[in-house]
DNA sequence: GACTTTGGTTACTCGGGCGTAACCTTACGC
DNA sequence: GCGTAAGGTTACGCCCGAGTAACCAAAGTC
């Protein structure tokens, strides 16, 4: 009986923090499949192979872990993006590339996504932690926007360039949600179409312009 | 004791029409605020001036009020966009009427524009109701894209026009949102941003072009 | 003026799920 | 080799909220 001990080495006691991972892992997976209210710590536990205890006593509770499952998506979100567009590039080459590094996130973290996304918006205690993010998003892209109308010799109001990132931010998390449900679908052609759309408009691609990306796909 | 009866003539006793558009108000109200699984029943019916079993009586289940409230403002919304977008009209005119409708909607609707795409996204139940709603109108947008165009004798994929009309309809959900979070913001000039956002298109916007409305405001 | 239908209420049952108390056991420091 | 902390468990308390049973009263109806 005693050799029990060693009969299954199935490795448990693992360190903390690979476990966090694991519970993280686990809690995205079932809160985006579930949504925030009707996933159960429970699920959660069990599908990190796990006892409810331990995330309790590592994450804490129900709505803290849904807070460290936001922060991880977006901080590995918001690092896939900057990390693509560096700011000394010309615009559309940083929109570009940071449209690539963003449907190349959602088309390999599409739980996070759907996370991010579809379960924060909503429920109030997340709201917050959600626009922060979306509004360094709409920030940066704003920017983008105002370096390129003053590189032309031009200037808009703040308002009007907020709202027209909004737009941007807008479509393209449309496609992302797209994409999210279309497992076929190729990020990297979504994120051409993105750059069809945002940076020639609706009104060039009516007259037959099309933007092409600087390295054409293999 | 018994002239109670008379002694508070708070008209009671509504016939089930009105009481059961109180309710969905009321539903409406506390679904957008709390969302779905964290509004209670109890709430909805206090709000609504009525006691829990009369809304059980009239609109059913919790899943069942949600999906009468979701189709009740999806309606709604959908009239409002149809009634001002003529199908006869010429494409930027059909446009410009549907986004005036459409902003119109959701300044005078805000809750009703939090439960339906707020809320209905993420859990199950209702995220069907909610992908026909928006497929339609994805549909509506193709279809005018694929008109103009091949009004310029020029054709597109079908995938192609569908990710287009994703992107403008993901767009003008994000300026809505924008809306609702911006009371004091003009349903009108919102509608006019996003079609020059659509229409024109950031390139286009870019060279410093600008559509304007037909009907100047007054 | 009795009979029924419609609008309305109070007061419960009952299950699910968050969070915890109490307890076990393997590793590591010394 | 032994204390102690870190990793882990089972089993429960308890509250909240969906849904219901049983009952009441004002309006129509004939």
């Amino acid at each position: 009986m005693l050799a029990r001990v060693s009969s299954t080495p199935t490795f448990k006691r693992l360190p903390r923090a690979v476990r966090e991972q694991q519970m993280l892992d686990a809690a995205v997976k079932v809160f985006s499949r579930r949504g925030f209210h009707a996933a159960s710590m429970d699920e959660i536990a069990e599908d990190a192979g796990i006892s409810k205890p331990m995330v309790y006593a590592y994450l804490g509770t129900k709505e803290e872990l849904f807070v460290a499952c936001l922060h991880r998506e977006g901080t590995r979100m918001m690092e896939a993006i900057a990390g693509a567009a560096a700011p000394d590039l010309p615009a559309d080459e940083r929109l570009w590339r940071g449209l690539r590094a963003f449907f190349g996130f959602v088309g390999a973290h599409r739980d996070g996504w759907a996370v991010l996304y579809r379960q924060a918006r909503g429920s109030q205690p997340f709201a917050g932690e959600l626009a922060a993010m979306r509004a360094r998003l709409v920030e940066v892209v704003a920017g983008m926007l105002d370096h390129a109308l003053r590189a032309e010799g031009r200037e808009v109001g703040e308002t009007e360039l907020e709202v027209v990132a909004y737009a941007l931010v807008g479509a393209t998390e449309s496609l992302a949600d797209w994409l999210a449900d279309h497992p076929e679908a190729d990020p990297e052609k979504t994120a051409t179409r993105m750059m069809n759309a945002a940076w020639l408009g609706a009104g060039q691609l009516l007259r037959g312009a099309t933007w092409r990306p600087p390295t054409p796909p293999a």
